[in-house]
DNA sequence: ACCAAATGTTAGTCACCATTAACGTCATCG
DNA sequence: CGATGACGTTAATGGTGACTAACATTTGGT
């Protein structure tokens, strides 16, 4: 109805990316079994079982859509990991990251965290695992900043950080990505001070 | 197939309540629409259309659920605002109620930031009035602490500190709730210092 | 120009699910 | 007792939605 029928020319181009960024908008606003596979069609200009083209099915759509985004994820937080001067920085560019992240694309984050339910199984445990593994990245920076904090307490206080972080799509409008991007990072560095120091 | 079946006199006392926290459970789990009527029905050991001796339908319960939360979150902060000495011991008052509800109504918390779009519309203004209030009564306390701090960066912290306390459903586990709650409680003491001074 | 792959379309099919109907049971109260 | 209402049960019913089948159309390579 609104988008999609611009130019016969990019049709052909991107498809799959154009019906992937669709359905994680319908996703975060209705959740996976609000949303049809006509619905998703529609969205992107073609009509129901068109997807079968470039998807295996509704669920097969799922699981690469948060198999994308926790491996992007975790890739970036390898990258700074590896390529950062000591634990400070490296916590900074952490949450630059998830920061850009959350604010860049509000419909990945919240289905992110709210669809690993109606993932199947093959691929559920490796998205799992994905973001075992970025958690574990932060444990291990806050680990170096204050080794006599148990892990679980840095654990739990990711998690919390997280929560703060992407509390964005709550708050869509409320302030400009450029005063709230600051406000977000001022505030869990602070958070993270008040947990493990 | 699991509970329910305990005591035949319990059944007559609260049915209504026990189907509400097992229909909780369940749409936290699984999402509201990922759960049918069979499921919460089998859920309290009574199966199916039973429900509907206690509520108009599904989307009745969700209502009734969603207006419960809200309500009895605002009617806490409200009681906590009057009896309060000053905004700091305002602010810590309302810190432990979102934390004592969030730690101790995980589920709860869930549904509600997850599906309000599913209540239908008589109920949802309602609903959204009663969360606006709560938001209201957070940001009344905070412009206290800091007059010079606009209102649209004060809801924004507030919705960020929402998120980072009602992150307690995702670190399910990690830590004890006598651990948990304090630290909580330092973390998004700090955030809102650092959002608002 | 011709073939094959890619990409759509529309019309089933089949399962699931919310809701209703029609029909019991049982306790309470007159 | 006997009726009434609270609470359940098992069969429809009707709609929706995922997925498949059968049938175009376009397109790029040869």
């Amino acid at each position: 109805m609104t988008t999609a029928s611009d130019t016969p020319t990019r049709s052909r181009r991107n498809r799959r990316a154009e019906i992937l960024e669709a359905a994680a908008r319908l996703f975060a606003a209705r959740g996976f079994h609000g949303v049809s596979i006509e619905d998703i069609g529609g969205a992107v200009g073609v009509s129901g079982p068109a997807l079968y083209r470039h998807f295996d099915g509704k669920d097969a759509l799922l699981s690469e859509m948060l198999l994308d985004i926790s491996s992007r994820l975790r890739e970036s937080a390898v990258t700074v990991a590896t390529a950062a001067a000591g634990p400070e920085e490296t916590l900074d560019a952490l949450l630059d990251v998830q920061i850009a992240f959350a604010t860049e694309h509000p419909a990945l984050i919240t289905v992110h965290d709210r669809e690993l339910g109606n993932v199947p199984e093959p691929a559920r445990r490796q998205i799992r695992r994905l973001q075992r593994l970025y958690v574990e990245e932060w444990v291990t920076v806050l680990a170096e900043l204050h080794p006599a904090c148990p892990a679980a307490r840095l654990r739990a206080a990711t998690h919390a950080v997280f929560g703060l972080l992407n509390s964005t799509p709550h708050s869509a409008g409320e302030l400009a990505a450029q005063d709230m991007r600051p406000m977000l990072h001022a505030m869990a560095r602070a958070a993270i001070a008040a947990a493990i120091g």
